[in-house]
DNA sequence: GTGATTTGACCTTA
DNA sequence: TAAGGTCAAATCAC
């Protein structure tokens, strides 16, 4: 184990001893600051879980991996409706158990999961519309068929009035007020809606509970990335093979040292939002791929597309 | 110039 | 009829 996963469990460890001895006072204290103190530690111990996860399990498979970081995978295709409930929580908790990490699997089979600094905290994966995130919002459309909702934390850092980048590019369409909610929703689809018949789409809504969160549901699955004429970047130059370069068609599991560097290759789609950011960055320390993801804002999104796209070429 | 975002109007559905 | 979802013109950003 590294020392830093073992500095945070001894400061989770702290923490919660700190909340024991502080809890007979506790009743003469604002709730807000026992609420914080449980936050701080689930945050603490599930960064330390993460790090276990990501130099134990990580490194066995790519599976693994997945399981880690659903967030990660490169088509953002987590499934059918089908696997809500047994199948995807037990090929979940093979590796990563909700549990261990101050989360929990509810009735309906959604992980929830507590992260460091952003992330998923709870999944979901529907072909049922009748079951909303609030019950406020009961109306439907006939033609919506599958969607997956989850949560995830606005980045810390950038722009926080978006939600962390999933991998895809998305173009907003519309924005409404909605009924009983204090945030507008937002409306996204596929960049390549019309290009390539993609019906991805994707609302995304702040929490009205806990305005760091977003809530994401997700439309149909992206087909662009999936089709052989789908706009994928130009076929990459061969990567420089310096010693602490590693080729992009290797397991990311395997970036696991900070020393390393994921070599991203300078190119571009058809779209502005890539070669915006395919020109910015031709090395990427791994150190630097959280900051990706997690702050859109940051002017790296479309890096993770970069990222990953080697992975899906063969799709 | 091109593509993305904003936002009011319109459409669809319960 | 109300509310969610989408369209499309105007505007913005690069």
């Amino acid at each position: 184990m590294e020392d830093e996963t073992k500095l945070l469990i001894l400061q989770g460890c702290k923490l919660a001893r700190d909340l024991e001895s502080k809890l007979p006072t506790l009743a003469n204290q604002p709730q807000i600051s026992a609420t914080q103190t449980c936050e701080a530690i689930i945050r603490t111990f599930a960064s330390a879980l993460e790090k276990l996860m990501m130099s134990i399990n990580c490194k066995e498979s790519t599976e693994g991996y997945q399981s880690c970081f659903p967030r990660l995978l490169p088509d953002n295709n987590w499934g059918s409706g089908r696997e809500v409930g047994s199948d995807r929580q037990a090929r979940a908790n093979l590796l990563f158990k909700p549990e261990m990490g101050g989360g929990s699997w509810d009735s309906e089979g959604c992980a929830t999961f507590r992260g460091l600094g952003g992330g998923i905290l709870s999944m979901e994966v529907s072909s049922d519309l009748n079951r909303s995130a609030s019950s406020q919002r009961s109306r439907r459309r006939r033609d919506e068929g599958k969607k997956r909702v989850i949560t995830v934390a606005a980045p810390q850092m950038g722009n926080t009035d978006v939600p962390p980048d999933d991998g895809h590019t998305w173009r907003k369409y519309g924005q409404k007020a909605i009924l009983g909610s204090i945030y507008p929703r937002g409306y996204y689809r596929c960049t390549h809606q019309k290009l390539y018949q993609c019906p991805a789409k994707k609302q995304v809504q702040r929490l009205d509970d806990d305005p760091r969160f977003f809530e994401v549901i997700y439309h149909h699955d992206h087909t662009c990335h999936m089709s052989p004429t789908a706009p994928l970047f130009p076929p990459p130059p061969p990567p420089p093979q310096a010693a602490n370069v590693v080729p992009m068609d290797l397991d990311l599991c395997r970036f696991s040292g900070s020393s390393s560097t994921i070599p991203v290759v300078e190119g571009s789609s058809s779209g502005t939002l890539a070669s915006r950011y395919a020109k910015e960055v031709i090395e990427y320390p791994v150190a630097d791929m959280a900051t990706a993801m997690f702050n859109p804002g940051s002017g790296n999104t479309s890096n993770i597309d970069m990222i990953f796209h080697n992975s899906r070429g063969g799709k």
